[in-house]
DNA sequence: GTAAAATGAGTGAACGCTCACTTTTTATTT
DNA sequence: AAATAAAAAGTGAGCGTTCACTCATTTTAC
């Protein structure tokens, strides 16, 4: 059995993956050819049909690995110790720096699977699925706020992460077709000053005594 | 000189476009193929190019004559009557209602010329253009508010702007996937109230005479 | 030695675009 | 009003190319 290591064939399993992803941000999906993602992955083309049955099963897989981790990563990097304000705006800034510094080409990877949302239901799905789940966390932080006493009685969570996800994501949109970088600092602090803004609660009518 | 009159001849050539824009938000551009947009248009593939020199020439002009007019349409919806705060959220209003009720499907185009932007700097260039432009507006209006006095003095207009026009794309991304209606209802809701809350300006130090 | 892994020329289908040809429209002549 | 000519509008089979995927064969790892 001249099998390989498991651990071998894993890597060389991300590896095609890793060159499919520059592939597809370079080209986007549907010009990308199996054989320019043969090519930067130093495999020939029928070794890539021994890890992925077609080319629309490595975008999936892309998708499935590296995009839509986001919800679990904002629950990780958030600790419970912090409170609900303090985490809303640490997932701010996380957005930012993961755009700007950290995987600067996952939001073209997004993009790229936006484009193609509308051909392929299990793409959309993916992204919905993504939607959903960031959407779920946001508000449960706006929530928890709310409960604590911190935030507005009637914010509306709901509403409010879908803002932040949707303005997320626009950002990404124009970030990746070469917004200056000057706007997205400014964007940061105007965003989480109009958030805290609306979810102050208003100057109670009974104050305490000072 | 059998020419046929000009209106006639732009009426076939709005015709293509349809056909097109409609294949387009089916399959996306890469799928779409011309021999599609001959069908659906009623005329022979030959035909299609005495009108357009190329496939790529059909989503251009689609982009130039049905995605730029963004910064146009808003200036001349928002009167100069209005306070700059009602042209704001006019301006809000003029989205939603145009995602949900007018051109539905223009978002979906949006969409797919975003994916096109990797692969065709003309197509960058133009929501680049998009981009700015609304930008330049909206900022335009935030700048009125402050020199009225009607907004806090250090209000970040261009921030403030392009963090709308972002979550305005960024609800189009969204929308032209299935979130559902409610959503956006809602999110117009705390849109604005967000935005209300931060561009109010504080309470003054030396009130005037009631 | 042997079985899994990898190769890459080959296959068939699909697509953007062309061009030799037909049809339609208008201007002119009778 | 009918016949004619000229030119633009429209047609669609076919060309050249590209691409996802296959498979007979070779290489590699144990």
């Amino acid at each position: 059995m001249p099998k390989v290591t498991e651990g071998h064939r894993e890597s060389r399993r991300q590896a095609i993956l890793d060159a499919a992803q520059d592939v597809f941000l370079g080209k986007g999906y549907q010009l990308a050819t199996v054989d320019d993602i043969a090519t930067k992955s130093g495999f020939s083309v029928g070794a890539l049909y021994r890890y992925f049955p077609t080319k629309s099963d490595i975008m999936l897989t892309l998708l499935e690995e590296r995009l839509s981790r986001g919800p679990e990563l904002l629950r990780r990097l958030t600790s419970d110790r912090e409170t609900p304000w303090e985490s809303l705006a640490r997932c701010v800034d996380i957005f930012v720096s993961a755009l700007r510094v950290r995987h600067p080409s996952t939001g073209r990877l997004l993009l790229v699977a936006w484009g193609e949302t509308l051909q392929d239901g299990t793409v959309r799905q993916g992204l919905q699925r993504r939607f959903g789940g960031l959407i779920e966390y946001l508000a449960s932080l706006v929530r928890q706020g709310v409960e604590a006493g911190d935030f507005r009685r009637d914010a509306d969570a709901t509403a409010v992460a879908a803002i932040l996800v949707s303005l997320a994501d626009g950002v990404t949109l124009y970030w990746s077709v070469g917004t200056p970088d000057v706007y997205l600092h400014d964007m940061r602090t105007v965003t989480l000053q109009m958030l805290k803004a609306y979810l102050k609660p208003p100057a109670a009518r009974e104050e305490p005594s000072v």
